[in-house]
DNA sequence: TTTACCTATCAAAACGTTTCGAGATATGTG
DNA sequence: CACATATCTCGAAACGTTTTGATAGGTAAA
């Protein structure tokens, strides 16, 4: 079996230096077009590949992306961060690089566990999904890596993030409930100390307060420890116990909506005759359950995308501005909030609530850049 | 910023030579125990990492595995193959491994789709879940890479794969069924180019056949084109509607089972009541559904353990067996196939055929080894 | 005509490891 | 005691690129 072809191969049979070919290689000015016609004719004929090692050796890149997620969200049953690993992998590609996924234990314990490629000088920058040590995310920026928070953001806007507009979509989906004639509406949360979940809890009462309505601490749950489908269930169920008496819900999540849909059930409760509920990121399983649940929709796929461009810019231009990005959400209306009465006059449906999104307006969400 | 240590730095520091410190990073024989202590020692009050491309370009070894996924699985809604990918992760970390997973396109384009990693030597070995183009299976194999191939196997065992017991966890949930009371059993299928696929209806003919009773055309339907969940709600439609009259189903796998689930609640055919239903795979979404959905759970995580497990071997050993690994599957039974007529006077209630795993069992599948 | 500055190419020096073969010392054998 | 063998260590040669600085030739400006 014949050994790979090597640059000196191509050299060779093109009658050049190997420094030519490097720059062909790399589309580096300086070359003639009859001699990048002539280079890349060879290179296609010989089947040669340059070989990673050598490259991220002589260039000290290593052409990979690491990524970073919390073991717990990723064995999760919704694929919600899966999903914006995806995103991720799919743009990376485009921009010839690969991604290194390493889910981390969420409480960090010795230096052991921090992931080997840092140190290996194996990944040019860092995306980090979800909520992850601090200590961790202050290492990494130690280590001079480009960093991205993909929704997440650390105190102080150190750090480039990708975030989803919870403020806004919170606001979308209470105003949806209080528009079809709810007045008591409980807020389930859990894991307060994620900014996501309290900006979305943020959203609830700011909508209640615009709409003169008073915020009733006997409706609201959020001291859950996460957001799992189980503590959705334990939290309405708690909520009840204790006398709160809703007749609509949101939910910080759709896994915890999820979990409430389940009690409720459970104990007879019908939705949305008897409880009108809604939730928020539009996880596979939303549309699935019975009845199938409203929610505000996140588009996890383009979040990962996102992420790449940025740490690709940050890689290339070796420029470390922080930026913060929030993506435009939409509420969804299905069948478990279907409107408790009639609707105001004017309006034909609820459903036309729905904002849809503009064209590629994904990609225009609204952006800041703080400082170079 | 003083620049990070190198090979260099450990040798000075301890007036060893290079090939010394490098003896010691391999766990090579031939070091005295006095030195190994020495070499440890600095590297640790230094801060060393051995630099992952250095490495590569002198050993030729990259430190990485290529994980091949179509990208239709890895978009489905039911993150099947994600668990898989989960499992090897960790697993490969466990070897000092980094998983490189990159999605093709079911239907493989020109060459411009092949993963760059294949070329680049940036891979030392390839995982290939779940079914992909034979070409670009092969194309792998004459590049002289290690390939295991994960829930999917190609005829000829010329290839490694790690598989679910598809047949027997079809005996055992089509028995569930029979012995829960049931007669006219439909099974409802897609893909029957995919082994697994067949291999399930293949589980259910023969069960049937065993226990005396007639394999009803009309109650099967094995052409859809994928096994996602609105094919189950279109099959099920099918079969009903040209007459089959099924009081139970058996269905390829969950995702079909629910698409199946929703068009009998939407028409008013109460599970189990008038259709009991059983499904394969045990996805997340399964226990959620209402009611919570009978299955055969599949060890995902295990899968994905397994064949890191082997292609480290492959890896390490230069051989190239050929081996096969049937995971054993364990039936599940949920509300929506509770038992139909009181069940035989012996048994005390259906859940008993749950099979436990039995410890570790999981490791222990039945395996064979075919040739060197 | 000189000066200055482009463009296209090249030779050689990195980049940080592993590996190979050899040397030096110690250990065992007849 | 001589010789073979085993253990430990080392110098030097890969590994396949990118990058840097130099050179030769050409063109435009002074």
């Amino acid at each position: 079996m014949k050994p790979r072809p090597t640059i000196q191969d191509v050299a060779r049979a093109t009658s050049l230096s190997i420094s030519t070919i490097s720059l062909v290689l790399n589309n580096k000015a300086h070359v003639s077009e009859e001699t990048r016609r002539r280079v890349k004719q060879a290179i296609r004929t010989l089947g040669y590949h340059p070989v990673r090692s050598a490259r991220g050796l002589a260039s000290k890149a290593s052409g990979n992306i690491g990524f970073l997620l919390a073991d717990e969200h990723f064995s999760a049953v919704e694929p919600f961060y899966t999903r914006i690993f995806l995103g991720s992998e799919v743009e990376a590609r485009n921009h010839n690089y690969y991604i290194l996924l390493t889910t981390v234990p969420t409480r960090l314990r010795k230096n052991e566990s921090i992931p080997r490629f840092l140190h290996e000088k194996n990944v040019d920058g860092v995306i980090v999904a979800g909520k992850i040590n601090h200590k961790l995310i202050e290492y990494i920026g130690k280590l001079g890596l480009p960093i991205v928070l993909v929704d997440y953001a650390l105190p102080g806007k150190r750090y480039s993030s990708v975030l989803i507009d919870n403020y806004k979509g919170a606001r979308v989906a209470t105003t949806h409930l209080i528009e079809t004639g709810h007045s008591k509406i409980a807020f389930i949360g859990g894991d307060p100390d994620h900014p996501s979940i309290a900006e979305r809890f943020a959203g609830y009462k700011e909508t209640l307060t615009r709409y003169g309505m008073p915020i009733d601490p006997s409706l609201v749950i959020t001291d859950e420890e996460d957001t799992r489908i189980h503590n959705g269930y334990n939290a309405i169920e708690r909520l009840l116990n204790r006398g709160g008496k809703p007749t609509a819900l949101f939910a910080a999540n759709d896994a915890m909506a999820i979990g409430c849909m389940n009690y409720l059930k459970a104990t007879g409760i019908r939705i949305p005759g008897d409880m009108a509920i809604v939730g928020f990121d539009d996880i596979g399983l939303s549309s699935h359950v019975e009845p199938p649940l409203s929610t505000v929709k996140v588009f996890t796929e383009e979040m990962g995308k996102i992420a790449i461009r940025r740490i690709v810019e940050m890689i290339r231009e070796k420029t470390q501005h922080v930026f913060t990005v929030h993506l435009p959400v939409e509420l969804i209306v299905r069948a478990s909030s279907a409107s408790r009465v009639p609707s105001p006059s004017k309006r034909k449906t609820p459903i036309s609530l729905t904002r849809r999104p503009r064209g590629p307006a994904i990609a225009e969400g609204r952006e800041k850049n703080h400082g170079a």
